[in-house]
DNA sequence: TCTGAAATTTTACATCA
DNA sequence: TGATGTAAAATTTCAGA
């Protein structure tokens, strides 16, 4: 069987330069900690009090522990996940997108393009035939050919992308494990 | 300029017999909603006494309204944002996956499939060149190996997938343009 | 919409390892 | 020193009128 990669992601970031580890408060998490952040990842409203009894701590045991994780950036945010269909977005799409140069002042300035869209809910940066894949939420069909004129045709050091249109989302969401 | 689609994703949402606006409590939403979930999703920890004075309206109806649109569907959850990278998942990949197959059993098996697995952050099933677009955070790239022999090669409908791995995760969220 | 009660969050402090 | 639990205070949430 062929070997998917040609090099490991490790490998890649450290290729490019990229600091996988880097300047963030360094944190040591047990599993009081882990147990906590399972429970805040599916509902961050769940009392404090409710949380200690399921992991056999204090509330304020249960506070500290999650503002010390706020605070070292391993809870990165508490936020509300709304429905895009109930608010006017229903299509969802992933688009890859193939720049002509990939010189650090280019990718920078796509970077920056692309993450200033409001419709643009994800970006990354990747390795293989596409340099990006965006998720992106739109009202219309109309107002994605708009954004892809302003966004791609628009823009010089877009090579090509490619549309896949989301028929169902079957799973969404930005949960990370961590009881394994 | 070439068109992009072969036709809207209304068109095929309507084609498949998928209806886009399935049985939902239906309801309206007004600018105060809108002002409301534009703060929730970036912050659902925000007291309601401090919504309200950002949108002049008093905590109460602050509170009746955000009951209302979870009630309704339209704030599906509110969860702790964690940054994989902290808890030991730095890695993630978007993989492409073609099936051989499309019968509904078929594809829906492999939702089932895809949804189950934990590094799964993400599944949408699409239309174009490949059938399923998924998120997936991992450890290692052995663990991504491993993942990869069970859920691909492991299913016997699944024709090829590609990986895409990502350098940088430059915009990573959930949320829908609401204030347009 | 306002007011008050209930619940939660947060702080203070004594204790233990 | 660092983390915990108990108790009290501050704040928020929530139900009534």
């Amino acid at each position: 069987m062929r070997s998917i990669f040609a090099g490991s992601a490790q490998e890649f970031f450290i290729r490019k330069g990229v600091d996988v580890s880097r300047s963030l408060p360094s944190i040591t998490l047990d599993r009081y900690d882990l147990a906590i952040l399972a429970i805040l990842q599916r509902n961050n409203t769940t009392p404090q009090r409710v949380i200690g009894e399921a992991v056999n701590l204090s509330a304020p045991a249960v506070q500290r522990r999650i503002r010390r994780m706020e605070e070292a950036g391993v809870i990165e945010a508490n936020v509300a996940v709304v429905d895009p269909a109930r608010v006017g977005h229903p299509i969802t799409l992933i688009v890859e997108v193939e720049v002509i140069s990939e010189t650090a002042a280019l990718i920078d300035a796509a970077k920056r393009d692309f993450a200033a869209v409001p419709e643009v809910q994800q970006c990354y940066y990747v390795t293989g035939e596409a340099d990006f894949v965006l998720v992106v939420v739109v009202p219309t069909m109309a107002a994605y050919e708009a954004l892809t004129r302003r966004l791609f045709f628009g823009n010089n050091n877009v090579k090509r992308f490619r549309t896949l249109v989301a028929m169902d989302r079957i799973k969404v969401g930005l949960t990370v494990p961590v009881s394994d």
